[in-house]
DNA sequence: TTAAGTTTTTAGATTTGTCTAAATTTAAAT
DNA sequence: ATTTAAATTTAGACAAATCTAAAAACTTAA
């Protein structure tokens, strides 16, 4: 089956959200593809019919197996495509997400099997997100506190939990953001502080306290 | 500007059928996009507002300087894309046309040229077309019969003059079709018979009086 | 040169995805 | 337990791209 680039959006989002939230709203899915409440609603209906999403009016919503499945190979499309155009074309990798927005509408199974193929099998992204086989399983990943994380694994952030203006300051000085692939090098057992290699960059060191709260997530 | 992929597909459509006939009808493009007449007059009139198109109702119409210029990149995007399959993914040339369809409507102009470069600025696709570049000019082809092509020099088929059911067996079995991409080894002045390497074949032989009827493409 | 035939255009409808404004249902607060 | 507020859905409309059927304009041939 063959699904329209708005219901593949559709279907993706609410797979994100429901990663995040757990529960899915109306509102919040309105929010993340900025659009109205009513249209939301209406493409619910339509997703309904077809199977590919749970829902009852009032009641709340979520992926059917089906349209899970769909979201997932949406999701491996897009991720092997920001693969490529970072490791082959030479994109940053801020630029690429944009871009895979048009890609993963491309509908030739082949195509990303080859492409897969292609980029040897990666299993994430270059923000570090994880991509889902041909058979739309995920590798899994677990979020651990940076402090936690095993020297020399490449791990990518995915989550700040203080996120007052100075730890932001801090951050975006030492050249770490969300989705920044970084492997610790070195812990000191004088203070705890780390010393990070970030992908181009010189190596960085940072304080317990400032690795408490910065969330990586690593493969298996 | 940004087009819509139909738009995209009508420009490039036309540009394609005023190349080979010249002058360009209602009902030839409606043929050629498997749409109706009354639609072509519909989208004619859209492309006409936008200055895509010189066209006066019953009076006919082409490309504005404008539109020759869009369709030349969806052109360029297309053909990229088909090396692209073909080289790097490993598609087969027959198979990569249906996807190139889709890969040419991703807008990013950044990305045609990453693409591009990547692919160390090809001058013709796999079968053989010539392949605009980033400024719309496309490298000179011309058409001769392969008798008179050059040895060693990498030609596509782009015509067949004798299309009798005899000629056209002996073409398949030779394994030649239109777009084939092949090269003269050798030149037998015994006969003029000539032997040529197809892509991944064999090489194989054929008479002058074949090669007289089967027409190639060669950048310049 | 006018009647017949062909090509092109108009008229009116349909589908998909969207919108705003209004109504309805659920949730929260007094 | 009502009232108020928030979230959600309906109603009605619109733009893009398409369709069929019918009208209009060109072409051709007797």
């Amino acid at each position: 089956m063959r699904y329209s680039p708005s219901k593949e959006n559709y279907l993706k989002t609410i797979f994100h959200l429901q990663e995040e939230e757990g529960v899915v709203t109306t509102n919040a899915l309105a929010r993340a593809l900025d659009t109205s409440p009513a249209s939301v609603t209406d493409m619910l209906k339509k997703l309904k019919t077809q199977k590919l999403l749970l829902y009852e009016k009032y009641k709340g919503f979520k992926l059917s197996l089906e349209g899970r499945k769909v979201a997932l190979q949406i999701i491996r499309k897009h991720r092997l495509w920001e693969v490529f155009l970072v490791e082959k074309l030479r994109f940053g990798w801020e630029e690429v997400h944009e871009i895979a927005e048009e890609l993963e509408h491309i509908s030739s199974k082949k195509l990303v099997d080859h492409l897969d193929k292609f980029l040897d099998f990666p299993t994430t992204d270059p923000h570090g997100d994880p991509i889902p086989d041909a058979n739309g399983k995920i590798p899994l990943i677990k979020q651990i506190s940076l402090r936690d994380l095993p020297i020399n694994i490449i791990a990518a952030v995915c989550n700040i939990s203080d996120q007052s203006p100075e730890m932001l300051e801090l951050l975006t000085h030492k050249g770490i953001g969300l989705g920044t692939k970084l492997e610790i090098k070195k812990k000191f057992s004088f203070d705890n502080s780390l010393e990070l290699n970030i992908r181009n960059h010189q190596p960085i060191t940072i304080s317990e306290n400032v690795a408490r709260n910065v969330f990586v997530t690593h493969e298996e």
